[in-house]
DNA sequence: CTCACGATTGGA
DNA sequence: CCAATCGTGAGC
């Protein structure tokens, strides 16, 4: 046997809308590359979608100097800072000028870095448990924005392994649908997807 | 230019 | 339930 690379996950699977991506993310790996060559993988457990005509979407209004690398080709990374104190990560997809997105929420972490706090690490399947957490833990910022997702940089996407796509084939994984979390606008629209029982899915997983 | 508020989280 | 904390953008 010899040595294998995964591929990452190529632009043209990305080139569709969140709503048919988001739920296909489930099981794929986000990994995290830092300038040493340390790498942390997380398999995404839950993620949301945001669309053109949804109201909860940040490029719903107009195209702005934030929301500019939404309206960008997929496979671009969409970072953005949440009350002041977090960070959030979005997968950009569909078509360029088209403004995708699909929202990470939670992420089951290969093995902690050793930044995680003693706290955190009382609850080592927690720690990544929540858009603003896994940020936190993979220390995703700004400064990431607008990079596109690829093998070696500093993030990118790896497909589901053979072994988790064979769980949800034969049903011992199931994939819950349901409304999106911390919205005012948009509340209605079932466009999150988590797995059952993971006990990495944010809060009401 | 101002200022209310947010795709969150952790603690009271 | 509520505060932390600051960039964003809608509205004046």
């Amino acid at each position: 046997m010899t040595h294998s690379t995964v591929p990452a996950i190529a632009t043209d699977w990305l080139r569709r809308p969140a709503t048919d991506v988001a739920p296909d993310l489930i099981g794929c790996s986000l990994v995290r590359r830092f300038d040493d060559g340390s790498l942390y993988r997380g398999v995404i457990v839950e993620t949301e979608a945001y669309t053109p005509g949804d109201p909860a979407c940040h490029a719903y209004r107009r195209r702005t100097a934030r929301n500019e690398v939404m309206f960008g080709p997929p496979g671009l990374c969409y970072v953005y800072l949440i009350y002041g104190m977090y960070h959030c990560i979005n997968v950009v997809t569909n078509h360029d000028t088209v403004p995708s997105a699909v929202l990470i929420r939670a992420l089951e972490l290969d093995r902690l870095p050793p930044w995680i706090d003693e706290k955190q690490r009382q609850k080592p399947q927690r720690v990544a448990a929540g858009p603003g957490k896994l940020c936190r833990a993979l220390q995703i910022d700004r400064t990431l924005n607008g990079n596109r997702f690829d093998v070696g940089q500093p993030l990118w996407l790896e497909p589901r392994t053979a072994a988790f796509q064979q769980s949800i084939v034969d049903g011992s994984m199931n994939l819950v649908q349901t409304t999106r979390i911390g919205l005012t606008q948009g509340v209605e629209l079932p466009w999150r997807w988590y797995v059952a029982d993971c006990p990495a899915v944010s809060k009401r997983g």
